[in-house]
DNA sequence: AGACGTTTCAAACGGGCGTTTGATGAAAGG
DNA sequence: CCTTTCATCAAACGCCCGTTTGAAACGTCT
């Protein structure tokens, strides 16, 4: 019956990455995956050969899916005929959560937060997949607004500051500390907040 | 024997800061602790309660090491009698790292973010700790260029918008991935990464 | 109906975990 | 010299882990 079965493999794809989202990889159970998909335990091991590849099918979809970070953040900026003021807008809009729930995917962030403190191998270098491309978008980002006798490393350093302003907001968006500082993250909070942080960042880099 | 024993509980410490620090609480196991520490493995049991209460001991004495960043970034800051350039500068110099392998203390910072991830419970409310000094320090350091009409979430903002150019850098410095970014953080740079700062900052805030 | 491939399930396996135990060695005091 | 106290150690105890197994349940053909 290949209709149900479809169905218990997705379930326990969405069990398991929610598990691994949540405790990481050595401690979420198979037991608990096979719990949460309302599944038996072998069937892990039925539809993926083990627990480990059940981890990588995870991490897989977990960028290609459609709210993954870097290519969203990165499409709509290369049109060059645009003003330069205009693209670190769009820049800043794009890297500043507009909700305290959206703040990005929060499954895929903790997934990416596990395998940086504790690599399995699953993904080789993670930031490169996760930091990379919001820098390089932001290098592009800033280069209009540096001298020409700026080098590799200033425009590189500006792009970091820049990039800090942003992610600052997103990762306390993201984090369940907000007892102590009152920054609820609406969406026309988060218009102001782009405002704040363009303005301000304009007029660090003198425009 | 006292000494010795004095000696084996410290090894202990010592060993089990650095596992669970590499490997988070669950994943660092007492087997390997024992061996690192060069003991046997009874002897967590038989100093320390429990794998927990090891645990447990391992934070405390985290919290309260000379390195912990917390009192070191707030206190000198706190004279009024300075200029508010000069106040924000210090802010900067303080947060930003002065090389690659001080950038604050590792396992430290590696410990939280275990504990922020996978909470064991051992300490309620990690950023509160680790975030909230920094946070009010910044507010300190960004209200004098502030109008009288901001209000307390206009201050926060500001100041978290100064903490995340900061701590993109110390982020960036500790982790692994330096490949693909060229920054190295000898003392001559973090000057020149302070002076960057603090520059781009003070002309945000129309100073 | 009967045979066949697919999917689900309870039970068990070997291994690693944190912890406990009881024996052993080494100083200290009467 | 014998006892007491503290520190160390090898061995074992349950427990939970990921995985395997063999059979039952189900749908689909002839």
């Amino acid at each position: 019956m290949a209709g149900q079965s479809q169905n218990t493999k997705e379930r326990l794809l969405e069990a398991a990455r929610g598990l691994f989202a949540e405790r990481g990889y050595h401690n979420a159970t198979v037991r608990d995956i096979a719990a949460r998909a309302h599944t038996n335990l072998a069937s892990i091991n039925y539809y993926f050969r083990s627990k480990d590849d059940l981890y990588r099918e995870v991490m897989r979809s977990s960028f290609q899916a459609p709210a993954a970070n870097g290519e969203a953040v990165l499409a709509p900026l290369s049109g060059a005929d645009h003003p330069p003021e205009e693209r670190l807008r769009a820049f800043v809009r794009r890297l500043i959560p507009v909700s305290t729930e959206e703040a990005g995917d929060e499954q895929h962030k903790r997934l990416m937060a596990w395998e940086m403190l504790a690599p399995t191998g699953a993904i080789e270098r993670v930031e490169e997949w996760e930091i990379k491309p919001h820098l390089d978008a932001a290098q592009d980002a800033v280069r209009p607004f540096l001298s020409g006798g700026a080098g590799a490393a200033d425009i590189m350093t500006t792009a970091l500051w820049l990039v800090g302003q942003c992610l600052v907001f997103r990762k306390l968006a993201a984090g369940a500390g907000d007892g102590f500082h009152p920054i609820a993250f609406t969406p026309e909070n988060s218009a102001q907040l782009v405002d704040l942080v363009v303005t301000l960042a304009l007029r660090g880099l003198g425009a």
